[in-house]
DNA sequence: TTGTACGCGTTATCAT
DNA sequence: ATGATAACGCGTACAA
């Protein structure tokens, strides 16, 4: 209790009249022990407000109570909403939250990941997309014995490591809707190569029009990278059709406000003249003219549930939380039916 | 180096013939210590891979290795630059970076940052804004021992614990710049109460009308809280004025998307009718249309140079890192000159 | 200039 | 059910 003010197990120990490794019992939730003496001690660490050093804790387990964020997407927004997400989970536990951004591209990236498990010695880490779905990535957190849990659109681990939205499905019903207003002629604004999230909503996509038997010319297929400028690319190109599509998915909101802005340039109204909907429900979403009706994506709640599986107690992960989220349609002004040709 | 695969101090002593203080002092850079041990003792540092670790080190010391942020920023963009700024100057040192979001309103708040202090043992932490004005913050973490940097719209502290950018000047040019283009009726949206930003910005504004000779009504400055929709709001006020303002400076790019959102959508053409400045250069300046004519804040460079602050040796660190940095206008396509009347 | 012995605050081992 | 003692890996007096 002397040197830095705070009181350390050996007061609390002295106090109460018990050996250390009692105490430690006691903060460790030990089964064996007499319900006397961890009441008494319980009352000696209230009344010292005595709380276990992290530091020492980390090295005796040579585990530290950090969190990591491991990610390498370029969305601010979705990036901020998986924090939230992870920090509501950790909050008011003794985790916190470090953030690693990685550079897919690096040669070293692997290594680089497994000098920052193997000396920050993590409890465990969540994968965003879309470097969560690099098998390499998961197989090297599993052999630097660290937790992790990985994001995606798809589920490719199991429950215990993984926490997935279903994009395909969402897209397809989003594309029913379109389909259900009436457009036959609908465009696709693509995320990029190398994206699960891109492949699966393409793929949602291809199905709902293939089940409505519209077929879907390789033209009305756009691809962008999930800026929106890439976006307002895509929709140029696909605008410049004839005859043009009356709707456009977007794989994200983003692209999709670019899709927009295209529109708007050439005098066609939205929704009037064209009906465009997004993917994730961003800020953005809500920000541009129309209002944009897109998928809401529930990232910070996925983050969320995937941060407790994290540090969830051995085995009851998968019992406490859910691992397959539900994307649904926000109905809002950018929808409309054709206009009559 | 027989339990968890890391080689330790005493596996580089063994093999180096030397003693762990030895090596202790290669580690830390200690000056007196004959060049031949030395390099001997790095040999085998480098043959071993042996990197110190962190746990042990920080329970040693009583002092982690661990950056905080700490931010109640409600801008996304914001703390994502601010992010990336931190990382780039904690990339490839020993330092990582645990956020740590906080709640202003919260009657605890205080005290719940002083637990996370003291109990993590942070190397130092970087204070965003608004949080960073709080005196009773930066108090506390001169008292918790906690090095720390403050980032601000002025200067509140010493080169030390300061990294500032000159909104108020930023603000009177770009203001400068409007009055040069003709404009005479020139509205403010301005910021929340309670932001030394909005103070500033706002100050810059008043200024730069004031030494053009042009009054000030207070019916042309709308408050606003840094929102797209209170942008919008406050725009309404300010275009239902008669005559109406031909220009506006809004304190933040958001608030002057919503501002261009509400001129677009009683048909006012920017910037035919309207010109608008924002304040920022966040990617959605870009992306509105027109393209959004902006005050550009260095955000990420301040958080880069504060992070380095925090991390560099003592005494050093005032020399070698600017404290002041400046906000430059951004010329894009809101701004033209008044319609004739 | 280098080494010895001990402390940092906790958990683990193995008794009792 | 509880306790003595040894790790965990590194830094620091103080001695040599």
């Amino acid at each position: 209790m002397r040197k830095t003010g705070q009181p350390t197990i050996n007061d609390v120990a002295r106090i109460a009249g018990v050996s250390k490794k009692t105490v430690s019992r006691v903060i460790n939730r030990s089964p064996l022990l007499n319900d006397d003496t961890r009441k008494r001690v319980e009352e000696v660490i209230g009344g010292l407000g005595y709380v276990p050093n992290p530091q020492a804790r980390a090295l005796a387990l040579r585990r530290n109570f950090l969190i990591g964020l491991v990610h390498d997407n370029p969305n601010a927004q979705t990036v901020m909403n998986v924090q939230q997400g992870m920090l509501e989970a950790l909050h008011d536990t003794e985790f916190e939250m470090v953030v690693r951004p990685v550079d897919r591209g690096s040669a070293t990236m692997l290594e680089d990941l497994r000098h920052f498990l193997e000396r920050q010695r993590l409890f465990g880490v969540l994968l965003m997309p879309p470097i969560s779905e690099n098998e390499m990535v998961a197989k090297l957190c599993e052999d630097a014995g660290c937790r992790y849990v990985r994001m995606g659109s798809v589920v490719l681990d199991d429950a215990e490591h993984m926490v997935a939205s279903n994009d395909r499905e969402a897209v397809r019903n989003a594309t029913d809707y379109l389909i259900a207003q009436g457009h036959r002629r609908i465009g696709l604004v693509g995320g990029p190569h190398g994206f699960r999230s891109a492949r699966e909503r393409r793929a949602g996509f291809e199905e709902a029009l293939s089940a409505a038997g519209i077929a879907l010319p390789r033209s009305m297929v756009a691809e962008g990278n999930y800026t929106f400028e890439s976006g307002m690319v895509a929709a140029e190109r696909l605008l410049d059709l004839t005859p043009r599509p009356t709707a456009i998915f977007s794989c994200n909101d983003e692209m999709a406000a670019g899709v927009i802005h295209a529109a708007s340039q050439r005098g066609l109204a939205v929704p009037r003249d064209l009906s465009i909907i997004g993917f994730d429900d961003t800020p953005i979403a809500a920000h541009v003219w129309p209002p944009l009706t897109t998928v809401r994506w529930p990232i910070a709640s996925m983050a969320r549930s995937a941060a407790l599986k994290l540090i969830a107690d051995e085995g009851e992960a998968e019992v406490e939380e859910p691992s397959l989220f539900l994307s649904t349609l926000i109905r809002r002004g950018s929808v409309a039916a054709p206009p009559h040709e």
